[in-house]
DNA sequence: GTTTTACGAGATTGAACGTTTCCGTAAAGG
DNA sequence: CCTTTACGGAAACGTTCAATCTCGTAAAAC
């Protein structure tokens, strides 16, 4: 063993990197991918809203297409769901975060803005099903399971299927194909919707 | 009135434009969108495949962005729907005939790869809501409303959410964020989800 | 046959952009 | 003070691509 266990790593000559830099960096990436889209955000424009050179920008990450994955990867999504709750009102409140969130100037613009370059670049969609869709999506269907377990739900209902109940709808509405906008009473007219089914009337409790 | 009501217009003077080239062109336009992407779609490729010199395509367009607006516009939607059978049955086979056409080599393709720039460029999304979504939508929506009337829909159902309750889950599936891919009995399970609802069984007919 | 317009092919221009390199300066360790 | 690495700014290179132009040829009207 060369380096003893208990070693720090030692600080290296030269001036430092900055971390500054380093978050201006990821954010200017951020912003112009949710602003103005992936053609727009070029390494020049993220240098001049970073506020650094370019080569400040090379020294960390190899070429355009790293730095543009590595930035969706920090993108977090925040997963608090208070499941103390009645169920239905747990959904309703998910949907209501879900077309929130896709309101967001830039959480929610950055997957419309990628969209076409999933298809082509798969680095891009491995980053973003891992670190934004999945981590929600998980949360969402643990809590499903085990509603489907208590009986809240449909006996043998698929949740995978469920969430896209959930999420599909709003999403398309976000999508400028000249659908009607998202209301107010939005989330409370999908989930009704979704929850007591669109067959005709049978037996319910009002 | 200058024109005699019975004038065919007579043929200008020199060599006419070749309508093979115009199909051509709109033709590789719309495959180069849907193989590769809006990127690839520049005025070399287009060309080249169509067999056509560049020039050629400037005299009929003024730009890119007009060839690739137009040639949107050339999709059309088929719009067979057999009314005759139940309205279950109708639906289900809706839910198919989505889920095939998006993976239609040409014309499911193209949404996928205009998405990026929908956002930037309104009259892409004007041509491909306009010549794509709203037809189908539209007698898909009438189809419903007379489903509602006859009382085969729960009673107030909002037909817009309908259609999308039937469209945004297998929409979610083809985008490369890593969905469960569609499966045989997709269509099956996802209309069963969407009709009897995901709310605890009630008295239900089997 | 002459004129007119379209054609495919190639050369050219000009802009955008990713990437590299160099400059003078700043911040750290030795 | 000297060395090392980072910094912001700017210049430069190479590629891609939209758009224009030129050339010799083809197809139509007259």
């Amino acid at each position: 063993m060369t380096a003893p266990a208990t070693a720090k790593r030692r600080r290296p000559r030269g001036r430092p990197r900055s971390r500054s830099a380093d978050k201006a960096i990821v954010d200017a990436t951020l912003e112009l991918l949710a602003e103005r889209g992936f053609q727009a955000a070029t390494i020049d424009a993220i240098a001049a809203r970073a506020g650094v050179g370019r080569n400040t920008i090379y020294r960390r990450w190899s070429g355009k297409e790293e730095l543009i994955a590595d930035a969706i990867r920090e993108l977090s999504a925040d997963l608090d769901m208070n499941e103390g709750d009645d169920l239905y009102s747990v959904l309703l409140e998910w949907i209501r975060d879900f077309t929130r969130v896709f309101s967001d100037p830039l959480f929610g613009r950055i997957l419309p803005a990628v969209l076409g370059e999933l298809e082509r670049n798969p680095s891009f969609a491995v980053a973003y099903a891992d670190r934004v869709v999945r981590p929600r999506r998980e949360v969402l269907v643990a809590l499903l399971e085990r509603a489907v377990e208590r009986g809240e739900l449909r006996k043998g209902a698929d949740v995978d299927q469920i969430v896209d109940l959930l999420a599909g709808p709003p999403f398309l509405r976000l999508l400028p194909i000249g659908l009607p906008a998202v209301t107010e009473r939005y989330a409370e007219e999908l989930l009704e919707t979704i929850w007591y089914g669109i067959g005709p009337t049978l037996d319910r409790n009002p």
